[in-house]
DNA sequence: TTGCAAAATGTAAGCGCTTACATACCCCGC
DNA sequence: GCGGGGTATGTAAGCGCTTACATTTTGCAA
């Protein structure tokens, strides 16, 4: 009388492949994890089953026996900036070749987030951690060396930090880059940089181009200085803001470095939107060297980071350790500076 | 005699938790996950417990129990471009909100590497789906009902597609961008586009240009078209063959409709590198609207899509379905014809 | 005080898999 | 023909958690 209702279509298990294949759970293991140990007639016969059936072992059942999850972590703070955008495509390329799946956090800037993210990656039993930048809660550290996993901290490097770097020294590269445009002849600079709050990339960065200012006895002016989110429009609106105040106290500055390309180029669309030949009038810098930055007019005097490499070592740094070994971080990255249109010497006052 | 070995800090598990709060397990696992039915005073000896060893539930461990993993994947071509970015952003977002961890695939346009990736992600027990595009691999479909989880498709949205769709007509958006292009008086066109081999989308694309110029008795001649993988370069080097060989054998294009702005982007630097002028000369379009597009000069006339509302809704709808609801899929989005500094009336002939 | 329903807690059976160990089998040399 | 060693398979004990159900405690009316 009664219908069966249709079971909901459940997911097949191992015990359901192991009887159709006439084996047991044991022997289906095997096939998946130990193929050499079963004969090839048995094996067959259970990689058939397990097809017909659209079966393969469910990760959550053999995380817990194996007591290993597979998982690792990338923590960056926006997909929005292509430069993290192509290191979590480089980390998940090399993962996925030895069968790791990358879980990915975006902490927007929010070292809360962040610390909340890497928990709930703890949670889900990652076995590895790429973090960008060291500036966190100091709990978010603390709280990884509990679980006493593997960690490396990207994108910054500075010489006696605590941690697993792969990255470039973010002061030394703005040094550099300073000292190039002071040779250039310029003495009097303007910044336009993210913001330095919780951000250790940053905050390296600033302190880089104080201290090549400093060796000449230089200094930013505090008019100077404009610290907001990076935008090309940000970078647009503080060049302006800069030049109209310079217009009406003073000369004007003749270099302009700004902490990333975007707002580099904003800094320059908005130069010449003033009327102001860049580099003739004006030199500006970026950093980063974004796809779009060698194709802008002038094309953009920038430092180039390989930021799939960073994804790269960084992976491979992880898997070295998950392998069991403990090889030492590797050297940190020299940015290339490289001179394009938008720098030259400092015009003649 | 012997020295005890310290053990290697294992995880803490529930019953650890249990012992120093003097509870049972039972009562441990519902102060984490139905706090209201147990004691404040025991809720606090728990929690205060938990903290003390850095304990929390093993993921693992609960989605077997629980036949829930709160995982759900995304299946995108690449990161590299900034409009699957935001959208994997937006549903980053959206499920973090709601306790869901996104699972990442980067597919590289590659239909391999898409199914095998979606097969992995079922491994893990994904309990929803949002796929970019629906040119895939039939067995990708087939193996995903057999799971009978929800799944979206999204960036396409065919009217008569057998999947719920979350994004916009391919198809309509360029016949009408072509219609337009056509009232300016264009007669004469060429196209730059991605690869349409397993793109759906970019098929569409291609389509809806077709149809358009075919209401007028046109067609795109064989070598006024172009396709190849999406890159600034590649929009340069296809807009200077293109214009080369107009050189030598009769009149040139006077409009070029690009796949995505980062060609239309391309194909301006290289008609400005060639002496014409854009749009006087030359009308140029692109699609996306990426964040770039409004500073180029001139600002390029492109279609905007909200990619971050696509991943915004796509998580909508999966989310929905989780809860067992069954939703309409949202209607199509409608890109938004932006007419900035690359369109004008075609030149007189 | 007693009794009863409701609230709080505990007991224990899985969830789906892997793997140490036990068992069965096979092949050979003597 | 027998024993030994190697190989192929099976048995069953967890992995760390949740939850149905059983048990105890509590609050309160009579």
């Amino acid at each position: 009388m009664t219908e069966r209702a249709p079971n909901p279509p459940r997911r097949p298990r191992a015990v359901d492949v192991a009887a159709a294949a006439e084996v047991s759970t044991a022997t289906v293991s095997r096939v998946f994890n130990n193929p050499e140990k079963v004969a090839p007639a048995i094996r067959d016969r259970v990689l058939s089953a397990a097809r017909a059936m659209g079966w393969m072992p469910h990760a959550a059942g053999s995380a817990l026996a194996r007591r290993r999850t597979s998982i690792v972590g990338a923590v960056i703070p926006t997909l929005d900036n292509e430069i993290f955008a192509a290191q979590v495509g480089a980390m998940q390329t090399a993962f996925a070749e030895r069968g790791i799946t990358l879980l990915l956090s975006c902490f927007n800037y929010s070292q809360d987030q962040a610390f909340s993210d890497v928990q709930a990656m703890l949670a889900r039993g990652v076995e590895g951690l790429a973090i960008v930048g060291e500036s966190h809660k100091p709990d978010l550290f603390a709280v990884i060396a509990a679980r006493a996993i593997p960690y490396v901290v990207t994108y910054s490097h500075r010489p006696d930090s605590p941690h697993a770097c792969v990255g470039f020294d973010n002061q030394e590269a703005f040094e550099r880059l300073t000292r190039r445009l002071l040779d250039l002849g310029h003495r009097d600079f303007g910044v336009i940089i993210q913001p330095t709050a919780d951000n250790d990339r940053v905050q390296a960065r600033l302190r880089g181009i104080r201290a090549a200012l400093a060796e000449q006895g230089l200094a930013i002016r505090p008019q100077r200085l404009f610290e907001g989110a990076w935008s090309i429009d940000f970078g647009r609106r503080s060049l302006r803001a800069m030049l109209e105040a310079a217009v009406r106290s003073g000369p004007r500055p003749t270099a302009i470095i700004c902490g990333n390309d975007h707002l580099a180029i904003g800094a320059v669309l908005e130069a010449q939107a003033m009327g102001l030949r860049v580099p003739e009038d004006l030199s500006i810098t970026g950093f980063d060297d974004l796809a779009i930055s060698r194709h802008v007019a002038p094309p953009l005097t920038t430092l180039h980071i390989d930021n799939r490499e960073i994804g790269r070592l960084a992976a491979d740094y992880l898997l070295a350790r998950l392998d069991g070994l403990d090889p030492p971080p590797p050297p940190p990255l020299l940015p290339d500076l490289i001179e394009r249109g938008t720098t030259g010497p400092a015009p003649a006052a």
